[in-house]
DNA sequence: AATTTATGCTAAAAGCTTTTAGCAGAAAAA
DNA sequence: TTTTTCTGCTAAAAGCTTTTAGCATAAATT
């Protein structure tokens, strides 16, 4: 007597077929009212054996929660996007709800387009995010009837916004060099107008003090490459450590680092950010680098719009998850399994 | 007269303000049914005016088809599935469509959460994809109520199926090098039980005859730098061209070319597979390398899970998209911007 | 014995839309 | 004039679920 794949079970056909009303039914399966044990095993078997799910459209729309939210990005390629994303879909789909993506290009025509089909669809919120800390929406999301949580992504000032800890992030780089005994450290970035590479710098000079010299360039391997070059060409004393803004730059450091057999870790040590995997295994030796943790960033970012969907209080403003040092062999650590 | 932010404009809303019932309403405003001109004008200009949007929930509670599908993936740090995704998500959008993304981990208990999950918003129908083309899905996907079309990944013998040409993009790889006057090339790729890379090597094999040599490793720099050190240390005539499975491993070979002070392109050309950007841009020199065009990919899943939504006839089978051939400065052909 | 309380169930409404069937009135045909 | 056809509109049903209000019956209290 299982579905026979001609319809869907409705809850008529559990309650027909367990002798009982459709609101017993109900409320047997729901365990809401009153029902006596027996009825509510028996309903409950049956509505097992003919394999009835409850039609979350009609839930929906009669309690107005769809139990789904939008991720709205605007990045394509993006190895930000999709860690993220599956950590607001994992995080999710234990308390039943699920995630619509919508890529929007940053195109500004295809960003209305699909935040209005997500409000049309009654999403019980929406998650922003985007490849850049400090670039706006490419559509307005202030005065929606649901709330809406910025991860990776500049929000409003009382929005609630989930960054990566840049601060901390480039700290625990500084750090560990200091305590392999590093002394001359030279930070090589991207662009001056990224406000993570700001931040990032900001704190290398802070923990560096005198001396400590923040470069700033492209998010490319052939920037770190070329300011290697630069660096090692000019007179003076060079570093014992690069600590770079990210993984590709890294990279670019290490092959110019090589080209001018200059030894990693032994002469100088390195590392990156991002721990962009495909990129910081390959490198050699193997990078140690920051870890932005996106997959947690996703994580909060779908409780948060869980508890605000419910309507929950969550503290709004910025918060900044840590991020994580992760060792390999590019800075003379004990060699250690990865 | 705008919704004020209480609660959304209904329908009931509109047919009020334009006195007419709320049959006439939705006559009007979906063209069904007799209206009079003046009257479906005015209609409609009130629905615009006090900005109401019809809850998809109930549209699709009542139609039986929610407008929604289910792209179900497996791969979570993929650059494969976001291009895919995105191909999907662009090409629906404008048929007001949206996509749910469900990543499962590979994760059999994920998957059957998700599935259902998707069952039970009646979405209309799922796109499955994998990072290998053949791996098995993490769940029964062939007895489903809902069309199922599979991209990047293998469905059952009749199901719809797209993947990218490997064939014809191994074909396209090796003419190019014929074409520059190259005559012993060398096939370096990934494992030999990826049936995309035996696919890759048959039709080099094919394409090459005598003397031609396809050797299976990893998919990864450290193979294809090993590789080429093998082919170099041993005695015999030595290859002036390499074809590499994938951008990672020609990375690697170009890597321990240069390590040998061989010259590309002029010694040896080297061609990749992926067209993954933040490699291939950043080779020295920048690779020439086979896309394996995944948004359009996406596009033509989108529409065919579109088209068998709706019932119509989607011819059953793998269907093989072409590959196209990026050509940057690894082979030596004219300098050209990309 | 008469009244109150508790128990287990059900009918009906609500949520929002589209579609079906049909009703008046006007225009056309007999 | 009477009958038919057409036009423009509307009431009501359907889609599936949950919730509210309430109805019998049994049990407990006065």
């Amino acid at each position: 007597m299982k579905n026979t794949g001609d319809r869907r079970r409705t809850i008529y056909d559990v309650a027909k077929a367990a002798g009982v009303s459709i609101s017993t039914a109900s409320n047997a399966l729901n365990g809401t009212g009153r029902t006596n044990a027996e009825t509510r095993e028996r309903v409950r078997r049956v509505a097992e054996e003919i394999g009835f799910r409850p039609n979350a459209l009609a839930r929906g729309l009669l309690s107005k929660r769809s139990h789904a939210i939008g991720m709205l990005t605007n990045d394509t390629y993006g190895r930000l996007t999709l860690p993220m994303a599956a950590g607001v879909s994992e995080v999710l789909v234990d308390h039943g709800v699920s995630v619509f993506l919508c890529a929007t290009n940053n195109d500004p025509r295809l960003a209305q387009l699909h935040l209005e089909a997500l409000l049309d669809r009654q999403v019980d919120g929406i998650i922003f995010t985007a490849t850049r800390l400090d670039l706006a929406p490419p559509v307005q999301l202030s005065r929606l009837p649901i709330p809406v949580v910025y991860v990776f992504a500049e929000g409003p000032a009382d929005s609630v916004t989930f960054f990566p800890d840049d601060e901390q992030g480039a700290r625990l780089a500084v750090d560990h060099l200091k305590e392999l005994g590093r002394s001359r450290i030279l930070h090589i970035t991207g662009p001056r107008d990224y406000l993570a590479a700001r931040i990032r710098a900001q704190s290398y000079l802070d923990a560096c003090g005198d001396g400590a010299e923040a470069m700033f360039g492209e998010w490319s391997e052939e920037w770190g490459h070329e300011a290697v070059q630069t660096v090692f060409a000019r007179p003076g004393p060079k570093p014992d450590a690069i600590f770079c803004g990210s993984d590709e730059i890294a990279r670019g450091v290490i092959d110019a680092l090589r080209d001018l057999n200059v030894e990693i870790p032994t002469d100088v040590a390195v590392v990156g950010f991002d721990n962009w995997e495909v990129v910081a295994r390959q490198t050699r030796p193997p990078l140690t680098t920051i870890d932005m943790e996106l997959k947690e960033l996703g994580h909060r970012a779908g409780l948060a719009i869980l508890s605000l969907s419910k309507g929950e209080p969550v503290p709004a403003g910025i918060t900044r998850l840590p991020c994580r040092l992760v060792v390999r062999q590019s800075c003379g650590s004990p060699l250690q399994s990865d």
